[in-house]
DNA sequence: TATTGACTTGGAGTGCACTCTAAGTTGTAC
DNA sequence: GTACAACTTAGAGTGCACTCCAAGTCAATA
């Protein structure tokens, strides 16, 4: 393990990932084999780093496990798997949008019954 | 059943929820129980329509379904409930507003790597 | 009158994404 | 040298939100 190497568990902290959920995404394959020290331990790289950030992304935005599965193995494939790695992520894409736009449409709502709550609230008090 | 009440077919119709879920919601108290027909079927009114239409707008912007039954039993309580309700619903409008950022944070990756992607592929024809 | 189809119930089963357990190894601190 | 913390594994367990099943009721139609 070289000094820029990290621990399973500065990775679950930099990450906000547990340090069984880092282990259980390499077991299914959501992550290549992390290269180990001596020890047997894990020593996560910073391109690892990058990829589990994306991961994150991805899942924290509602991507299914089985969907960043097939990304990695897309990643796997190399430069033959960037069209359709590139039309998996304009797929995710359209969703964030929809997403984003139900979002919005429900944050007016909450507005609103929040606003006549609030004007309830201040005509008890007076009333 | 008037002319106006609605079958829990129809309902999931307009909804979008399944008939499973519909009775599944009214089981665990997320819904008042719904009236009656003679023939023991459930008809569902104008109000209860509305009332599903918000849960599931909760839903799909993420709150759990133990936060919505307690949602519920606020509105139970009548007026005493209202400040509390009010709470809850700004509760979730700050979680709104964060999910808002995540998901255009990740919208600014995405079309980042599409637009990567789509260079390469270019690239590859031209090249 | 018999079949069809939509509904009813309580309770069991499913799928997803973790989350934890048990048993064992390794490296450092006293 | 022995206690301790951090790691390792395979595999079992958990929590959430449905989703389905079996058995039965009821109204309408052939």
């Amino acid at each position: 393990m070289t000094d820029k190497d990290l621990t399973i568990q500065q990775v679950a902290g930099l990450t906000g990932l547990s340090v069984h959920t880092l282990r259980y995404y390499e077991k299914i394959g959501l992550m290549d084999p992390i290269r180990r020290a001596k020890n047997g331990h894990r020593a996560y790289h910073m391109d690892d780093m990058e990829w589990i950030r994306l991961i994150v992304r991805l899942r924290s935005t509602g991507m299914p496990i089985v969907e960043m599965q097939r990304f990695a193995d897309m990643m796997r494939m190399g430069d033959a798997g960037i069209s359709r790695r590139r039309a998996l992520l304009e797929e995710h894409e359209q969703k964030l949008m929809l997403q984003a736009k139900e979002l919005e449409d429900t944050l007016v709502v909450l507005r609103d019954k929040i606003a006549y709550y609030r004007a309830w609230e201040s005509g008890e008090h007076s009333g």
